[in-house]
This record gives C-alpha cells, sequence and structure tokens, in this order.
DNA sequence: TGTACATCAGTGAACGCGCGTTCACTGATGTAC
DNA sequence: TGTACATCAGTGAACGCGCGTTCACTGATGTAC
C-alpha cells in the first residue's frame, strides 16, 4: 500500500536527517577534514558499512552538508530581507550582513565549509553551485530594485569600470538586472567586503586588534552601502 | 673549531630547509590537512622517525610553513612598496594589492593556509602571529605616509564612526599612527576588502561567473582606493 | 698532532590508532496475485 | 485475507592503507686536553 511504503521511507528520511545532523556536529568539532563516515556510524549506533545504505561515498555526505549549508544561509538572508519594508533598500542590506555574520558565527565550521578553503580532494559538483546562488540572488534583487526605484545615487568617486569588464558584468547582470557596469562592480565590491570581513573575523585575522566587532562590522556594512550609492 | 661546528651545522639547516621544501609542495597537493612528516620523510629518502632530529612534531612543521608564508607574503608586498615613489601613495596601494594577489595566485595553498579556514587541532603560537605583520605594517605606513602628506582627502560618503569604535581604533594606531578612526574604520574596509575579493577568488566563488579577474580586481583595489580618500 | 669522550644524525622495528570501502550474509518490511 | 516472492536495512568480518610518535641502537662528527 502507498501509506506502509511512504511509512518505510519516512524512517529512510528520518535516518538520513540524522545522519547528516551527526555529520554536521563533527564537522563542528573536527572541522571539513575530520569528518568520518565511520565515526558517524559509530554515533548512530550502527555498523560503518550501514551508512553506504544512506550515502554512496565520504564525498556525498559532504555535498549534501554543503548543500543545507547554502540553503541555512540562502534562507537566513531570504527573512531577513522580508522582514524588510520593500523601500528601505540600505536597510535590507544591513539586514542581509547581519543575517549572514549571524549565521556564520553561530556555525562557524559550517561557514569554513562553504566559504573558507577548499576541501582537499573534493570536487563541488554543480547541484552545490546551484544551492549556493540563494544567498547571493536576494543580494541581487534588493541591488536591482534599489536601482528601479531610483534610490541607487552613485557617489562619484570610483574610476569608472573598465570596458574590458563589461562581459563578465554582462554575465552578473543575470543576477542584479537592469544596472550598469558601474554598479555592478561597486555591488561586487561590496559584498566581496562582506565576506572578506567575516574571514578575518571568524578565522582569527581580527585577535588582539578588533574585539568590538560588532559595531566594527556595522559600520562597515554601512560604509559598503554608501560606497554602492545607497542612502545612509 | 667554530668552522668545523657551522660545517654541522651548516648541513644542518640546509636540511631543515630541505624539509620545509618538500612540506610546501606536498601542502601545495595535498592541501594542509594532507600534510605527513612520512610523506616528507619518504621523500627525502630518510626514515620517517629522522625527521624529529629537525621538528619536534607535525605542528612545529606547520607552524614553520606558516611563519615562511607570512615573511614570503610580507616581502612580497615590501619590495612592490619600496618599487614606487614615496608620494604616490595610490601607486604604491595598488602595488601592494597586486603583489599580495599574485602571490596568492602562485601559491593558492599557502594562502589558504594563511588566510584560509584553521587548520583543525592546530593552535597558532604566538610566532606566526608577529610574521602575520609584516605585510600589514607595510600597508599602515602607506595610510599614514599620505595622511601626513595631506593626500587623503575623505570622500564624505561614510557616516562617521561610532564612538563605540575607538578602542579597537586605538589599538589599530600602533600600526597606522595619527590617523582618526573615521580613517582607521576605512583602512579595515579596504584591507578585508582585498582578502576578501582574493578569498572569493581562490576558493572558487567566481568560478563561471568572473573571468577576466586581473580588470575586475584592479578596478576593485581602486575603488577601495577611492573610499580610503586616496587621489584615484 | 693524537687520543678519549661527548654529542648528534639517522636506522629500523614497533605501538596503537583510524580510515574508506567491499562483500556475502541474515532478517525484516513491502508487493502482487 | 493469505501466501510466495522481491526489495531493502543492517551485520560482521575483512582488505589494505597511512598516520604520528617512541625507543634502543649504531656510526659518524665534533670537542677538550
Amino acid at each position: 500500500m502507498s501509506s506502509s511504503r511512504t511509512a518505510r521511507e519516512r524512517v529512510r528520511a528520518e535516518l538520513t536527517r540524522e545522519i547528516t545532523d551527526i555529520a554536521r556536529r563533527h564537522l563542528a568539532t573536527e572541522g571539513a577534514g575530520g569528518l568520518s563516515l565511520r565515526a558517524v556510524a559509530r554515533e548512530m549506533g550502527m555498523v560503518s558499512s550501514a551508512i553506504y545504505r544512506y550515502f554512496p561515498s565520504r564525498d556525498e555526505l559532504l555535498t549534501a552538508l554543503i548543500i543545507d549549508g547554502y540553503n541555512a544561509i540562502g534562507e537566513a538572508v531570504e527573512n531577513a530581507d522580508a522582514a524588510c519594508p520593500r523601500e528601505d533598500h540600505t536597510g535590507r542590506w544591513l539586514a542581509v550582513c547581519h543575517a549572514v555574520r549571524d549565521w556564520a558565527l553561530a556555525h562557524p565550521h559550517e561557514y569554513a565549509l562553504l566559504y573558507g578553503s577548499p576541501v582537499p580532494g573534493y570536487k563541488a559538483p554543480q547541484d552545490t553551485i546551484a544551492a549556493a546562488a540563494r544567498g547571493t540572488i536576494v543580494y541581487g534583487r534588493i541591488v536591482s530594485d534599489a536601482h528601479q526605484a531610483g534610490a541607487l545615487n552613485s557617489p562619484g568617486i570610483c574610476p569608472p569600470a573598465p570596458a574590458a569588464f563589461s562581459e563578465d558584468a554582462a554575465r552578473v547582470r543575470t543576477i542584479v538586472p537592469d544596472v550598469s557596469d558601474d554598479v555592478i562592480a561597486r555591488a561586487l565590491i561590496a559584498w566581496t567586503g562582506l565576506f572578506g570581513w567575516l574571514s578575518f573575523e571568524l578565522f582569527g585575522q581580527f585577535n588582539n586588534v578588533i574585539f568590538d566587532r560588532t559595531t566594527a562590522f556595522d559600520h562597515s556594512m554601512r560604509c559598503h552601502a554608501a560606497m554602492l550609492g545607497l542612502p545612509v
């Protein structure tokens, strides 16, 4: 019967989720390289080979974790954005920044898995790339909304984007529609600036130097907004 | 005799260098987690335990590699800066940016070791922190030189640095003397922006999106210069 | 310059560990008639 | 509703591997008198 088939499948889905949960927890203690199928199986109370009923290899498990991570960060970003008035583009940008940071601080090893050094020997499959776009798309919509609302006023301090940039800009425009090359260039700076800050903060580069990180972060992201052309 | 003592010591120094060279090469193929004393020993034609004459543990070898890395990047930055006319502060900043990037592209795994996810289980000792400062000090001097030459004109688009930032700013001022909190905040943004860009580029975040990376990078760093208040 | 001794470099065997993955298997759960 | 069969989950043993680190040792290189 279809109800009993879903019974077995429900157990399967449940155990799959349990495996990824445990794996995620191990990631948080051992780091990406230390993720071991045997350790996960041990904690599941299973024999190590049983894991292979659920994931055909260690890399597939890693892939699942990466996709989950991108989705978690994407969801956090979407929620933060959705909670702001549509026309408050600066507020939306800042909300997104803080959402990414809060998530990163709560899940430092997952952040490292997504935005840190690539895991040696691991080749990211195509599925992860789609998941990675989720947060970026929200950011792109904020910028293009601001542009369409006429709220994006170039601060006029950057040199114009070079002609050689236009091909790459065209590709980025699929995520940030309608805006000029100049805006795309500045949007890229803000985006890399956000993650650059977080990587410094999470990977220890601020140790013994910056202590009130929330304050400095917030101010930095406001400056990025200003450079982007948003009202601050 | 002192000449014969230095003979033995010269061999020792030579072999120590050879070990770190091989380890560096392994780092470039296997990544930080895959660095193995046994593999290094094998390639040296030694038995694995012999390595312990030179490094008391795997972590000490890692520490040596990290310090070497920071020094290499620091030296590249120093040279790039020194090749510019002192009063061309914008040129000095751009030269530093390109020097860091060139080094990072030539040594991606070493870059990851220094600026990527921390190696799990490895606790960076104090020596590495001093070495890490070398490049930063050059950057700080450029900013403070520009300030002292009156070449640093605030673009006036950032909100003022919050009062809560002043304690951290004071700490940073030991590296960038004399400048205001506002300048320090903007200097921090440019610096994190540089490494944020490089991490995106090296860790794969630009894949399938940005292809002419040198062009986009150069333009981004010019924008950072402009935001910092340097003439562009 | 020659000898007695101390220091150091490198060997080889061993300890104890954990890993990913395969394979033939036992039972339990689901399906079709 | 009941039975015969197919699918799936989990077991347990094994393969083959590499790792960091310790230890007692042999020789060679350096030092002091």
